[in-house]
DNA sequence: GATGAATGAGACTTCATTCAT
DNA sequence: AATGAATGAAGTCTCATTCAT
């Protein structure tokens, strides 16, 4: 009686609607933040009905949750992929900083409301952002820096806080950005910046 | 003709209210941010009639606006003032970082207002930070930076990229904090990690 | 052509799919009124898909029309039933009573739905259960009332207007009950208070 | 500063505003019933725009609330004022059911809206009006049934409950009323009905 | 007959702003 | 300058209903 599978074809359809919607929802709260979205907009952005949005996500709340939960959960495993293709613990983090700037140049609204939300003010979404990039806080950590300490290449320091901090530099300079995509910053300039601070001995190595 | 104490009074009470609805302003934007704040809560909180912050402020833009550079000129002119009762350059970067730090923890709104704003959505608000920070960009470069540099205690780089690096940073751990002024990183650990990227050999300065 | 055992079992999941939708739809009734009920509600509790309550009921309307007519007949047939098993018009009277205090306890949505119907604001709902309550009426008036008056054991009235005296009695004494189904009222007092209203010497009777 | 008083003239003007509010709002609530009634339609009628009812009345929960409040009080205390004119205690009670009648065809939609939601589904509107119609339950216990029974004109019973059950039966008849207030009772055989359920000797008293 | 995504009207409510007092 | 009632646009969300599958 109940359709054991759906048709595929439905089932493309479906989802081509949900991430019409999701990206509809990125580009909205990226030009008027979370609490200036309008679902009105949205859903006319992505082309249907007001209604629909809410059979694809249970509120304007939940769908931002979700949105971040998914831009973020991509972007950290495109990063991780990216990194561990480098084998030298220095060029990981050339290549940390290489892949942030292509990312947020990429996708300039994806990142701006990654950033906005990290750095704003709703307390859930700073929580929900902090347990998505976890991991990518264990790479920098347990991938780069640690290991890069026992090779003698990273000054000795506290990798959790470093940690910490590279990933605050790493928001914030993606921060400068603006709509298109481009910051103010040298790319080189910025990880000269970072690899001093970690005791690097920039002239001894080929940039 | 009108007596002049009177006028007086009168100014310091128009005064007064104020400085009331800033600071209900500048909680009320720091809690809900601003397309969530609400006028009525503002006033509320100020403890006046609605109809009464119109005559203050043209709008809720233009509120915002003049808090943003009210709150950092006074920002700015207390780093600065701070910073330049030091000689040493090292100290006077140390300095830098030890205010932010301070200025979060005692003022956690402002802090979360300009901090979220400089990083959040909305091009006017970001184009007017700019300019009111742009004289802390100046003391940094031109105070702290390119004197050292000359001193050779800072290694020589770009002074203005490594200024809106330095901005950024500060802005970046700035935003970390919670709604009381605490941060998870140690003031210590944040100073030695810009002072390495700034080439200072730490081992030789006593902390 | 097509077998009939199929047919069979077809007919019974298609009566059992309507009979779970009925049932829902009492229990969402009663606890959000016609208004406030949700047909998706309706057919979430049902465990059939939204569309599927539109093959067999045309609208929330029709539904609730088919519903008052259904349970309300239920409830008159099963009223005449029980009465008619008495022959001492007195006793009749209170078992009448007993087993309106019985239906509320054992169906306390049902009941909710039928007397807030029947004492509501919709004048079709309400047109609907004056129809369906027409032969209870009857029953009170013409198997209950007129030959008691003409034992004797009531005393003379209008039988008409005594009889919806005593309908909307029975009604009021059914809304006072609590989603348990219990109420306030004893029913004793309620038995001796009408009977004593028709006239009925109440120390002659051995209750 | 702040204007002390207000101005009468204005302090009328919305005060008829809000009667003109609470006016449409028993108008709606009785032909649409609670969550069938539109603030839309209301402030319509009422002649004001929609968000003029909420500077009155915080949510369309508390407007009925409110309404029920002050309706249901000016029923009581206009039927116990009514009452206390008596002194015969079966003349009271007569004048009771007057009153009640006379209310249904003065106000219509004022007793539907009562009676609607005291015999309706939403829990927290009966509590209301139970809590509104105590001191009528009271009246008929206090002044009524207690020293009528003293001076042996009604047959002793439990006040309590046989209060409630005439407030039961008062409530049910009205509820019988259609939208002109006409009831298809006749008001004497509703009198002769409970003044016999109280053991009053109908012969022995003039009507 | 069963499904559930799509629809868009309409629900309540909040909002910044105005203006007579 | 201060008040706060009035405004009506716009917000999010729910709804009964439809229809292609």
């Amino acid at each position: 009686m109940t359709p054991r599978y759906k048709n595929e074809n439905r089932m493309k359809l479906i989802n081509e609607t949900r991430q019409r919607l999701l990206k509809a929802a990125v580009d909205e709260f990226a030009s008027a933040g979370f609490e200036g979205a309008s679902i009105n907009r949205i859903t006319q952005a992505a082309g249907v009905a007001v209604g629909t949005i809410y059979n694809y996500f249970p509120s304007k709340n939940e769908l931002m949750l979700t949105l971040l939960g998914e831009i973020g959960a991509e972007h950290c495993s495109y990063i991780a992929e990216q990194i561990r293709q480098e084998n030298n613990y220095v060029l990981r983090l050339k290549r940390l900083l290489a892949v942030a700037f292509d990312y947020v140049r990429a996708n300039p609204n994806q990142a701006r409301v990654l950033f906005a939300s990290m750095q704003g003010v709703n307390r859930q979404f700073k929580t929900q952002l902090s347990q998505i990039y976890e991991p990518m806080m264990q790479l920098i950590c347990e991938e780069i820096l640690l290991p890069g300490m026992q090779q003698g290449v990273f000054q000795p320091t506290d990798p959790v806080s470093t940690s910490i901090m590279i990933m605050t530099f790493y928001l914030g300079v993606g921060s400068t950005a603006d709509e298109n995509g481009v910051t103010p910053l040298d790319m080189d300039a910025v990880a000269d910046f970072v690899l001093r601070a970690l005791g690097v001995n920039l002239t001894s190595i080929q940039k």
